[in-house]
DNA sequence: AATACAGTTGCACAGTTGCGCAACTGTGCA
DNA sequence: TGCACAGTTGCGCAACTGTGCAACTGTATT
């Protein structure tokens, strides 16, 4: 997970020949839409999250945690991975802010940050089963 | 894009020493949650959907068709990148059955095939806003 | 103090991804 | 039929990503 910000400003000029007509784009933005026209930071961010959704480790370890918090052990024992990917994928989670965590003791338990994950997973899997 | 779907139940044995004591995951899944256990081919197809949205290039050629149907040279001169990566990106969506197409004479119209994808956006966008 | 366990992290490397290019297909016009 | 435009695709490569390993930190127990 690596954080490109500059990925779309980079080389904006020399895009090879395309020569469509015509280009009265109207694009009527919604309220909230506006704040994503290309470039902007809002279409940066919403990519970084959906990337971090879109792998597999990452996305089993938010829905293991969902149901209440875990630690890093036992979230490796459920999933069957090991601790090392468990251990990476939740720094990647921490640093978006998808996961809180708590000491105790030796252990640290993880839960979800905040409920938007489940509700976009939930209207997600709608879209998948049709 | 490439669909992995063995991903997971590849090596599940060869995991690393991971001695946490207590296993007594209770798991209590919801109705919906019950399919996206751990190696379930549900699982996958989220992975995939989430995947889909997680590049910038993906998710701005989304946003764009979302208003209205375009053309593949309007998408990449409002975008401002070349046709290839349109056309390519383009391609993985339609793998994923995100968008539609029609052709009209020399042109063809892409928009989104369902109105999932918007409100999961939509919701997306309350997440990154707090 | 020493030991053991839970978890993290930098590095390395195999695997994956995005896209430019050249070459292609499909459509319409002269 | 020939040409031009819209779009697609296989290949290749640079850039990125996921995770195992070794070595580390933090906590608790002896």
């Amino acid at each position: 997970m690596q954080y490109d910000y500059d990925h779309f400003a980079a080389d904006n000029d020399k895009i090879c020949e395309q020569t469509c007509d015509e280009h009265e784009v109207s694009y009527e933005a919604t309220e909230k839409r506006r704040l994503l026209l290309p470039n902007s930071l809002a279409l940066d961010s919403l990519t970084l999250f959906f990337k971090a959704l879109g792998d597999g480790t990452r996305l089993s370890i938010l829905l293991c945690i969902d149901n209440e918090p875990m630690c890093v052990c036992d979230i490796a024992e459920t999933l069957k991975i090991s601790k090392y990917a468990v251990s990476h994928q939740l720094s990647a989670l921490r640093s978006f802010n998808l996961v809180k965590y708590k000491r105790e003791g030796k252990r640290i338990f993880y839960s979800l940050a905040d409920d938007h994950v489940s509700d976009i997973v939930e209207k997600a899997l709608d879209h998948i089963m049709e």
